[in-house]
DNA sequence: AATAAAATACTGACCGGTCAGTTTAATAAA
DNA sequence: TTTATTAAACTGACCGGTCAGTATTTTATT
């Protein structure tokens, strides 16, 4: 058999792992999961696991990799749906909390693995890697808004800071706090200011 | 001799674990933090901290609790100094980054102990409160301005939660990313923002 | 004061369980 | 025959929590 075709098993494999993984991950989170858990999910044995990752760590890690891959294709998706950088823009911001639902799994995985973040320089460099990625897809939505002459420029970068942050604290706060808020109406006040600040 | 000076004492004991425990908490985690190692740190015998405090666990939340009241009355503190609401909002998020780097080990155990909160209801309700007292200290503050005719209304709640997103947005960014922005540069941008938003 | 008794503060060795990771031997699939 | 997979037993470090006992301080008794 073709190299090739290894290679698509071993994904479906990893993939069950994964999908088994993140379950546990958020139900338990990291340390009060075992990698037994993960393998009675995932119906595979344990031996198995370690076959795929060197360690719990890593598999941790791969996994959030994975997960992030999959975030940034759905936004992708999103953004292509809309022409103009500032509907574009609302439409992301409006979406938000759909975004949040439909990758509420994946947020809370984030949640976890930013905790870890703190302490240990890998984690810190891949979450790094997705701020980053965050950021950018911002700032060119922006910077084609102040380029089709749609938007003021007060400077791409901060306010695209912004949105991520607004982002992420509601995000952490919903998943943490007992929460008082309506989800969509919070983000709609959010892009609406945003937007008044930064529409000509 | 009174219980009023017992009291004191026992409160000059918890407080020296409390201050050997935030430093282990936020140099390993939780989880990675034994009691062997508080009780090192604080020079203090194993069975001595299970004598005033019931488990692990207990000792976290007193601590979150012992913290969160430093803050708030840091917190108090410095608004007192300001008479007009604008001021004072002005001057909060000013000096956000200030309160930020002189509580930074404050924060960072907010940051572990929300992460434990998405799973553990009793941490869930403790950081509720914080989350609360949070926004119910902001909302005071708009609504002064809007009483004294400074303010629109735009809606104290949903101004306060707005505040309190990019603030925690900003932070736990800051704590568990390799950061490239100016954190008061970044504040700076913000309050102008949101002043330019509720002024009249 | 001196002494005894009681209450409180504190110690550290130890126990029992947990769990990441390993090993091994036996199958199943390719 | 090689590679993938299982099941199960095993190892060993690690750590929360306990407890029997010691030290210190406070209170009661003479």
């Amino acid at each position: 058999m073709d190299t090739h075709l290894k290679e698509e098993r071993k994904e479906k494999r990893k993939e069950k792992i994964f999908k088994a993984a993140v379950r546990c991950f958020n139900e338990k989170g990291y340390y009060e999961t075992t990698i037994d858990a993960i393998a009675a999910k995932a119906r595979v044995s344990k031996g198995h696991i370690y076959y795929y990752f060197p360690s719990k760590k890593d598999l941790f890690l791969e996994l959030f990799h994975y997960r992030v891959g999959r975030y940034f294709e759905q936004i992708k998706r999103y953004i292509a749906e809309e022409q103009h950088p500032d509907a574009r823009l609302k439409m992301f911001i409006n979406k938000s909390s759909q975004i949040l639902k439909e990758n509420e799994d994946f947020f809370k995985f984030c949640l976890e693995f930013l905790s870890l973040g703190v302490r240990e320089p890998g984690i810190r460099d891949v979450m790094t890697i997705f701020y980053k990625d965050s950021i950018d897809t911002f700032r060119q939505l922006l910077e084609e808004g102040v380029v089709s002459g749609r938007f003021k420029d007060l400077g791409s970068d901060r306010v695209a800071r912004t949105i991520y942050f607004l982002f992420m604290g509601v995000f952490f706060t919903y998943f943490s706090v007992n929460v008082d808020f309506d989800l969509y109406e919070q983000h709609n006040f959010h892009i609406s200011n945003i937007l008044a600040a930064v529409k000509k």
